[in-house]
RNA sequence: GCGGGUGUAGCUCAGUGGUAGAGCAUCACGUUGCCAACGUGAUGGUCGUGGGUUCGAGUCCCAUCACCCGCUCCA
């Protein structure tokens, strides 16, 4: 059946998959879960290994100038304070969400507005309706609501609370409630402001969340919350829990947010162990951990995910001789490598993209980074590796006894706390210098479910029945002719906000399925799509009737296949017995898969008919099945059946070794 | 956090106040000569959680939790 495979349309259907056949489970499933944690099963445990392993073989193996490392996850405080990672993302930031520019919260709202506003808007006209709106109990029941959002800092219940008194429920107002509680509070200006003070950050954030603020470059009042942008996740070294402040700061540790700067504070290590000269590089796999404010999208964003990175350390462009390359190149050089693992590990380039960062995008290390994205289904390009020239920065900022002028142009602090430089005396430049860094950076996790969209493929296997063909094409017009009516239903009404449907959602409708509908029976699996996904198609009555006929003839001649590259695939191999009650076919089968198993993954199953199983390992992507049938007696030959083509050749015994092992590079 | 949606068997879901169901999956036995076969039987759910209304709640009300989809997060 050519052209009649489909792509992955939507992450849920990766994610079903992976649920349904152990390659991703939800984390502390027992529990109700936590947020976008996710723990990888027993296939996907041999992917992400799969990937980790290809990565390494292409950036460690495969050059002779670098080599890897394994740093500590945790890594002394003062290695996140000089790296710039504590400091950069503390304050609290806010974002307008019309123009997509970020401010410093306190820069658009001053103490004194916030607190003025408070005053001014609440307090004063509060005052006057309080004594007389409420009845005693009801201002106890909203007093004590009031304070329980304040100590739990719940915007949402302020939030509220503020609207009401907005739409003139006067009463209810933060203020109101305060007044409610404790009379005195009416009476004296300065309890306010201590009020005030103490629940600062609850009020500033109710002041962005209402529209209060106006945003000083496009004068728009939407904003999002104020957030503190420490990403990393605090620890504490020792077994026990600090008591005061002091001792807090004193055993504070973070998860590492980045695997990069293990590989600074072993640069020198490296170097001089293995006698390294620049240009050399430092490969490291691990995990790293961000508190990101939105995770999601299955295991794309994560709180707790997994890196790929190296820092390839050359020398400053003034050193750089004739015939040398330059950071420049060096970097292009990364790029193009990176770009062609992605390729080399069938990734379609349709979907890989190179993207420059904009200037403004730049991280403050980055001279240079480009992007590598993937097209995504749903939600489109995203990142999957970013490859940065991060210059002299990171080794600088580690090392103590600085220029000054480096300092500036770096916009470094003097770094007291290192005892080392990181310096290099570079024996043909006979100068010593701090060398710059290429960076690419992968995420091993999101590569995971890049090859896993990638390899996702739903494809006819059989021809349909003629006649149930024909009865779906006889009721695709009657489809057409009801939501064209819809589409003029829709085009009458004027105001677009009043619209039931969307006219154009409904004419690419129906010009896809015109157009697929002549293209049956190869298309069933487009129709079938088109009428379960396309938005709004649902509400068809036509559809209703046709869609679950549609999706049963769909599901009856169509498999699942995952297409990963054979290095990837988790299984390389399954070997079946055509019969499993005939002993002397289960004793072969059994035979080649123990031959089999201390070389490459390999199953053995019976535990079905021989079509179930093939389809089974082609939805865990198996790229081989090997069947032991009665041939096989006679002749010593068995079937060997290929995930893909799903093509079959007989392969004597004897040189099935020499079949797997020149087609599987584990 | 806001808005929208979803929570019933391992999975997909049905069940609009009256004895918790179907299909698939799983397991056992039998059958089965290469692409999701069949028969018989079995396992499996305090219907997300906690209250309330009711003679009676999966169903109605309130609360709560979790997850999913949209609002810049940079692997």
């Amino acid at each position: 059946m050519e052209g009649s495979t489909m792509p992955a349309r939507s992450i849920e259907q990766v994610r079903n998959l992976s649920k349904r056949r152990g390659f991703v489970f939800p984390g502390s499933a027992a529990y109700g879960g936590l947020g976008s944690f996710w723990d990888y099963g027993p296939l996907g445990a041999e992917l992400l290994n799969n990937i980790k392993r290809a990565w390494w073989r292409d950036v460690v193996y495969r050059r002779d100038d670098v080599d890897g490392i394994d740093a500590a996850i945790l890594m002394s405080r003062k290695v996140w304070q000089h790296s710039g990672h504590e400091a950069t993302f503390s304050d609290p930031m806010v974002d307008c969400r019309n123009c997509r520019s970020r401010f410093r919260a306190d820069h658009v709202a001053s103490e004194l507005d916030v607190a003025r506003h408070a005053y001014v808007s609440s307090v004063e006209e509060m005052l006057h309706e309080v004594p007389n709106a409420i009845e005693l109990e009801g201002r106890r029941l909203l007093t004590n609501r009031l304070l329980t959002a304040i100590q739990t800092n719940s915007i949402d219940a302020l939030a509220r609370i503020e609207r009401a008194r907005q739409r003139g429920d006067g009463f209810i107002s933060v203020f109101g409630q305060l007044a409610a509680l404790d009379p005195d509070v009416l009476e004296s200006g300065r309890r306010y402001a201590e009020f005030i003070q103490d629940h600062f950050e609850v009020f500033r954030q109710a002041y962005f969340q209402l529209g209060l603020a106006v945003c000083p470059n496009c004068a728009a009042r939407d904003w999002t919350l104020p957030r503190n942008f420490n990403l990393m996740f605090k620890t504490h070294v020792g077994p026990v829990e600090a008591t005061d402040a002091e001792a807090e700061l004193s055993a504070r540790a973070y998860l590492r947010p980045e695997t990069a700067q293990g590989i600074f504070m072993n640069f020198a290590h490296v170097q001089r162990s293995l006698a390294r000269k620049v240009p050399f590089g430092i490969a490291q796999v691990g995990k790293a951990f961000r508190n990101e404010i939105t995770p999601g999208n299955f295991i794309f964003r994560t709180r707790e995910f997994e890196q790929m990175e190296i820092e390839f350390f050359i020398k400053p462009p003034q050193f750089v001789r004739e015939g040398e390359k330059n950071d420049a190149q060096w970097h292009d050089e990364w790029i193009n490598q990176r770009y062609e693992w992605w390729l080399g590990l069938g990734v379609d380039s349709a979907r890989l993209r190179q993207r420059e960062q904009a200037a403004d995008e730049l991280a403050h290390y980055s001279k240079r980074t480009v992007d590598l994205e993937y097209l995504f289904p749903e939600f489109g390009w995203g990142e999957v590796e970013g490859i940065a020239n991060r210059t002299d920065y990171d080794l600088t900022a580690h090392s103590r006894d600085i220029p000054a002028e480096d300092l500036a142009r770096l916009k470094l602090e003097p770094n007291t706390d290192s005892v080392e430089k990181f310096d290099y005396f570079d024996p043909d430049a006979k100068a010593r210098y701090i060398p710059w860094v290429i960076e690419p950076s992968a995420g091993a996790t999101r590569a995971m479910l890049a090859f896993l969209c990638e390899a996702y493929h739903e494809e006819l296997t059989k021809d349909p029945p003629q006649p149930e063909i024909e009865a779906i094409k006889a009721e695709i017009p009657a489809v057409v002719k009801n939501a064209q009516k819809k589409q003029k239903d829709a085009e009458k009404e004027t105001d677009p906000a009043q619209r039931k449907h969307d006219p154009a959602a409904i004419e690419a409708f129906c010009t896809a399925l015109e157009e697929a509908a002549s293209r049956l029976p190869q298309s069933l699996l487009e129709i079938d799509a088109l009428l379960t996904e396309h938005p709004g198609a649902h509400n068809l009555e036509p559809v209703k009737k046709l869609q679950p006929k549609v999706n049963k003839l769909a599901e009856d001649c169509a498999r699942v296949v995952l297409k990963l590259h054979p290095s990837l695939a988790p299984i390389k191999l399954a070997v079946f017995p055509l019969k499993k009650n005939k002993p002397e076919l289960v004793d072969i089968a059994r035979r080649i898969a123990q031959t089999y198993q201390p070389h490459f993954r390999t199953v053995y199953d019976d535990s079905a008919g021989i079509g179930r199983l093939y389809r089974r390992q082609d939805e865990i992507g198996t790229p081989w099945c090997v069947t032991v049938d009665f041939q096989t007696l006679e002749d010593n030959t068995v079937t060997v059946r290929e995930r893909d083509s799903m093509q079959q050749q007989r392969i004597n015994l004897e040189a099935l070794r020499d079949y797997f092992f020149t087609r599987i590079h584990v």
